[in-house]
DNA sequence: CGCAAAAACGTAGTTAAATTACAATTTTAG
DNA sequence: CTAAAATTGTAATTTAACTACGTTTTTGCG
């Protein structure tokens, strides 16, 4: 059936195409959507001050078979979000309540990024990629380590593939650039300067520039294509950058797409990579 | 109330302390989960062949309250296992049908980890890195690129730390070590050779050993504390290996733990050096 | 092997919850 | 201001869930 309930989407959202009553509804399913999923038909009519009926009425109108489907309905729709839940970690929390925080808020950024990602762009860089004979990866900070891990995970295609995290050399590699190759800018906020001359520098010099960075920013508007993250902002003080972990999935993608495209004759050759890497482990796996 | 909701797993996993005409029922559910969520308790007793007190007890055991709070138990149970899912990646996918798979596996592997990391080991780390008086991450391969990444991370705490992937360097630091030293060992085998050797050279020079890795594993074996990570395996051939996410994570779990017991005097720390990146910004963010 | 106690199970009755039919009220349009 | 349409509530009906109690089955012990 339809997989993702979105039955709070419904409440909170729909403004329009409510009656008065059905509004008192949404108000006291609101005010504890917890609750209501554990309450009767009469309970909540008594809440919201309206009849049994109109109880009923209203959960058909918003595609639910009955109550009790609705609650149903409701529940799983909350048990999904629940997983949004960004909560904050506290100077009282101890290992094992920040530790299910810390992983949560992972989650919830790749699962939003994952519901807001745009394919297409995905698509371009795919193809960009595909047709490049020479591929750098520039990345500052936190995303020059993701640079790094991109080259371990592209090397694998059979292209000169590199990662770069001194401004000086991605500014001299970028300016030596030329058709055919391609520049792959990450950086999460879009406005780090020296990613930002380097970026200008590269298409000057007839390169494609491609970035994995903030929607809006500076930097997505440099580049020829962009893929743009909507990753929550990390106001709380404790919690962590989320940002690598989406970076990361995505390039993941990007080599996915990469992957299938290129076809069988790739899975060979990573067979034999694969191969080359148990000689450095001490016993067989599993 | 209590968080995850573990319907599937008391039925699939307790086969004992179940009499003859339970296991019926139990059969009945598993045959078919969702439509047992669908279902009545006269339509289940029917399929089970067996009585309708026979499910209401049935439910009462197993932690519900009655027949309708068992159903919504178990159709948030499976609603939870439903982003287990992993479906693998075909060669006829797109990327509109892979990127969310991708996505999945990660938050899989997460949520894995989430659920199953042992915090004792979590907090002992923290209490070693509290202690050490300098700090090294080692690593090699995609592994790398996390320790590089431990490094912006744990710079903040006003601690010398380091990354280093080459063997040779490793090897050098680790007979140089001495107590105080901590050397962090990140591999999700647990298999290489290299950092094993080199895991031994720390031990014996005196300094800790600490490792991010698998569990049951050699290096697990040969670290002082270890945190062993439970990711899914990587058996499809085009899914991304998860555990960078994963170790990542942890670290940021690890870091979170450090940075809760510095206080609040390294708050303020935090903040000067946030400042310090204002300038390499193009604009203010918002 | 047999008997008694305990556990498991089902039948029938009871209660509560959900739904439907219909009437009253409110809203809207002309 | 009035009539039609929509909205809401009342009351009756149906359906589902639960409880009490009696029967059957299992278990333990002499």
């Amino acid at each position: 059936m339809n997989t993702p309930q979105e039955m709070i989407a419904q409440l909170t959202q729909t403004q329009a195409g409510f009656s008065k009553s059905e509004r008192k509804v949404v108000t006291a399913i609101l005010s504890n959507p917890e609750a209501a999923t554990r309450s009767s038909i009469a309970q909540l009519a008594r809440l919201s001050t309206v009849s049994e009926p109109t109880i009923n009425r209203f959960c058909k109108k918003l595609g639910a078979s009955g109550f009790p489907d609705f609650k149903m309905q409701l529940a799983l729709s909350l048990a999904s979000d629940a997983r949004f839940v960004n909560s904050a970690v506290a100077a009282e929390d101890t290992v094992d309540t920040f530790t299910p925080k810390i992983f949560d808020a992972s989650v919830n950024a790749l699962t939003r990024v994952r519901d807001t990602i745009d394919t297409n762009s995905v698509q371009q860089v795919v193809n960009q990629f595909l047709e490049a004979k020479q591929v750098f990866f520039f990345g500052l900070g936190n995303s020059g380590s993701v640079a790094s891990d991109a080259t371990f995970k592209f090397f694998r295609f059979n292209k000169p593939v590199s990662a770069h995290h001194d401004p000086l050399m991605q500014r001299m590699l970028a300016a030596a650039g030329s058709l055919g190759d391609l520049f792959f800018m990450i950086s999460h906020t879009g406005r780090t300067k020296d990613l930002l001359d380097t970026a200008a520098i590269a298409r000057d010099s007839g390169a494609t520039v491609v970035g994995l960075t903030a929607p809006k920013s500076p930097l997505a508007a440099a580049c020829s294509h962009a893929i743009t993250l909507n990753v929550p902002e990390d106001t709380d003080e404790y919690l962590p950058m989320t940002s690598r972990l989406v970076q990361l999935t995505v390039l993941d993608v990007i080599a996915t797409g990469v992957s299938l495209r290129q076809g069988q004759a790739h899975i060979r050759h990573l067979a034999k990579i694969k191969e080359s890497l148990q000689a450095t482990r001490a016993q067989h796996e599993t």
